[in-house]
DNA sequence: TGCCAGCGTCT
DNA sequence: AGACGC
DNA sequence: GGCA
């Protein structure tokens, strides 16, 4: 299609043009450093995996049938015929202490003599309990959320299963507990059972209920009170016949008839479907995917290209070796050595009041026809840059390059030396080098080694999905997946993630401005049908005059409605309107109906009404793209602050909000506050007091900020 | 050398 | 809480 | 990465 535009073009192609360099040797690893970063800094809790353990991709570890009873686990075998079932024997938490402690297990450890630390897959298996002590046998825990994504969590989980539970990934009817991190509510259990009650005799507790077990050597009641999940109703009053559940050293908790309350299965059956389908591939609901994978007919495009790249590569191994190749990676200034004077840039002292001249927010920012601009080469180099550490965990550097970006966008001359271009706000003392090399030689040596790697474009790949950022991405590099087809069929996915595969192309097509405008109308026809009071702003880039959008940005308001009303109207009657006339193709993400402000979701334009005399035509009309929207519900009195933040674009917002921070007082999508207190970093102490959140100019106003135009906040 | 926006939703 | 998204 |  004609409307695939520059960004996804500037996104490709490099990759088009690349070969793959047979050398493993060089092979640059850039696009691992934050995973080693990341882990030093803060998380000691990641585990990373040894190179030699991902060598051989071909069978991931974690592709394991869904159901597979957790005891059957090889490693359990292997362990429980040596001496170490004698040895918990005589200490009675070795697996406690050395599963909370795994973060610091040696990488060498692992293979001793088929002695006490087998390596399973990622986790590490630990001593096997004796059979009179696995004191949750027969319990089997349901958790939530139901993943093992984390390392806290999983071995968690290996624990309850040394010690006999076992784990449904899936709901069933021999489910006994539904196990919940403490951090989750009541409502986000509700929510992920779709508000389906949970059966009486299935209990309801927080993750240090198989913990606390454990250490009591017994079950313990579950309805105590420290087991309770927060914001979930107090059993007391329903106890009827479960005082049952008091300590039973046999073990016999009630465990749930076979015959279940169908309603309640019935809703999960939608998530099997799901799981089913991973393994029958015939189902062709997703003949945009099957397009991706197997490139089945239809016009090439870029996206092609990626994609049949990385599969070219996908048996290919992967290393990764030392620390060295993040360290090497990370000093990679080509000029720096030199002149590593401070070359403090000679600013203009400006008048002190004049300090925030400097946010961009205090400028005008057009649209820049990109052709015309005398600097647009280098700002494509740049701009390779900024793509290049999107994936990595660098976020600064990231905003960093985005400002210099934009800053050497709106310079009316080319700039060429590094002294012009360290005059320009925003861009220091390594991107006017970065300039100069690109001015001069017109071509940036960095970027070569930094962006042509094979784990980069999965890096790329991984990451254009929707609901998978870089640090998803980067562990599924890590442990061998290579394609969006590995990701389908041997990777547990969030909903949005799979909706994400199934439409990587459609999300990755920019929407034409009139289509934008199509979407708009059929919304507000829905809305209004509801109440012809209730009003549709299309926001977002639209509203900045974006010839194309990457979605649809809709602000839902009435006058004088409060939040409540919208919301209520919306999420009862247009949205199921919508999804009624299949327009709404899945939720993304939605308020519950009793707050919140907004939802996502995917949409497309309906087929046009069928034509009666002309089956043919009918039939090979083409289905429109999915599309992601983005709905906010904004009552009056907050109109202007939601319309500034939907409006964008996100740089000039968070220049508008910086600005409000430094003159005490802070912006959000609701108002402008003043006397806001703020702690010991960073923290508000307080929520201050609202100044206007109505009027969008009048906050421009307060701010001291000359209004600007949709079309004049594009930073 | 510390800061770089502020918040909603899912898992 | 962390990841992801707006 | 840039800036105060
Ligand atoms: O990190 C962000 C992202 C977005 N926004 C605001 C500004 C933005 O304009 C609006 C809509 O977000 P979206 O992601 O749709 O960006 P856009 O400006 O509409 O661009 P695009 O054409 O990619 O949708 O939400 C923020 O404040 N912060
Ligand atoms: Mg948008």
């Amino acid at each position: 299609m004609a409307t695939i535009v520059k960004d996804k073009e500037a996104f490709f192609r490099e990759l088009e043009r690349l070969e793959y360099p047979s050398d493993g040797e060089n092979e640059d690893f850039s696009g691992l450093v934050h995973l080693s970063r990341k882990r030093c800094e803060c998380s000691p809790s990641i585990s990373f995996t040894p190179a030699s353990d991902i060598k051989a991709p071909a069978a991931p570890p974690s592709v394991r049938a869904y159901t597979e009873p957790l005891l059957a686990s090889s490693g359990i075998s292997e362990v429980s015929t040596e001496k170490e079932v004698t040895t918990s024997e005589q200490s009675p938490t070795p697996a406690v202490t050395r599963s909370t402690s795994t973060d610091v297990m040696p990488r060498k450890a692992k293979t001793t003599r088929g002695g006490r630390f087998k390596r399973k897959g990622r986790g590490f298996r630990a001593f096997d309990i004796p059979e009179h002590r696995k004191i949750l046998k027969g319990l089997v825990f349901y958790y939530l959320p139901n993943d093992d994504r984390t390392t806290l969590r999983k071995l968690q989980m290996q624990r309850a299963r040394e010690y006999g539970a076992s784990r449904a990934r899936e709901w069933n009817d021999t489910i006994t507990h539904v196990v919940v991190e403490r951090w989750y509510t009541y409502e986000n259990v509700m929510k992920h059972f779709k508000n389906k009650p949970i059966p009486e005799n299935v209990a309801l507790v927080d993750s240090n209920y198989p913990l606390l077990c454990i250490g009591a050597r017994q079950i313990l009641d579950a309805t105590q009170t420290r087991f309770r999940v927060r914001g979930a109703p107090v059993p007391g009053k329903a106890k009827e016949s479960s005082p049952a559940r008091e300590p039973s050293s046999n073990g016999s908790l009630p465990i749930k008839p076979a015959k279940a309350k169908r309603g309640y299965i019935d809703t999960q059956s939608t998530d099997d479907e799901a799981d089913t389908e991973l393994f029958e591939p015939e189902v062709d609901e997703h003949l945009e995917d099957e397009q991706i994978i197997d490139k089945l007919n239809q016009g090439r495009d870029a996206l092609d290209d990626v994609i049949e790249e990385v599969q070219a590569i996908k048996d290919l191994p992967i290393g990764i070796d030392s620390a060295d190749e993040a360290a090497a990676a990370d000093d990679d200034e080509t000029s720096d050595s030199s002149d590593a004077g401070p070359a403090k840039k000679k600013r203009k002292t400006i008048g002190k009041d004049d300090w925030q001249q400097n946010f961009v927010c205090m400028q005008k920012h057009d649209a820049q026809s990109n052709s015309e601009n005398p600097n647009s080469n280098t700002i494509a180099i740049l701009q390779q840059m900024l793509e290049f550490y999107k994936r990595t965990n660098d976020q600064w550097r990231i905003l960093a390059y985005r400002k210099a970006i934009s800053a050497l966008r709106r310079q009316p001359r080319k700039i060429s030396t590094r002294l012009e271009a360290l005059a320009i706000p925003g861009i220091g003392e390594r991107i006017a080098n970065k300039i100069e090399e690109i001015v001069s030689t017109n071509h940036l040596r960095q970027l070569e080694y930094a962006t042509n790697s094979r784990e980069d474009k999965i890096l790329k790949l991984f990451t254009g999905i929707y609901g998978v950022g870089i640090t998803q991405a980067s562990i599924w590099l890590a442990e061998g997946y290579k394609t969006l087809g590995d990701l389908r069929l041997k990777i547990k996915l969030t909903h949005n993630q799979r909706v994400g595969i199934d439409h990587y192309r459609d999300f990755a097509q920019r929407i034409p401005r009139s289509e934008v405008e199509e979407h708009g109308a059929i919304v507000r026809k829905a809305v209004q049908s509801a109440d012809p009071d209730m009003q549709v702003i299309i926001a977002g880039s639209y509203r900045r005059g974006a010839p194309d959008c990457g979605d649809i940005d809709l602000l839902i308001t009435k006058p004088d409605a409060e939040i409540d009303y919208i919301r209520t109207v919306m999420i009862r009657t247009v949205i199921p309107m919508l999804r009624k006339q299949d327009f709404i193709k899945a939720d993304l993400a939605s308020s519950s109906s009793r707050d919140g402000s907004k939802w996502h979701g995917a949409c497309a334009i309906p087929p046009p009404p069928p034509k009666s005399d002309n089956k043919w035509e009918n039939y090979f009309t083409p289905t429109r793209p999915w599309r992601r929207i983005d709905l906010l519900f904004v009552p009056d009195a907050e109109i202007g602050a939601a319309l500034i933040y939907f409006t964008g674009n996100d740089i000039f917002n968070r220049s508008m909000r910086l600005l409000a921070s430094k003159k005490g007082m802070r912006l959000n999508q609701r108002g402008l506050y003043t006397d806001v207190l703020r702690g010991p970093q960073r923290a508000k102490i307080n929520e201050g007091r609202l100044l206007e959140g109505h009027d969008e100019r009048r906050i421009f106003d307060i701010l001291g900020v000359p209004w600007r135009p949709p079309e004049h906040r594009i930073c």
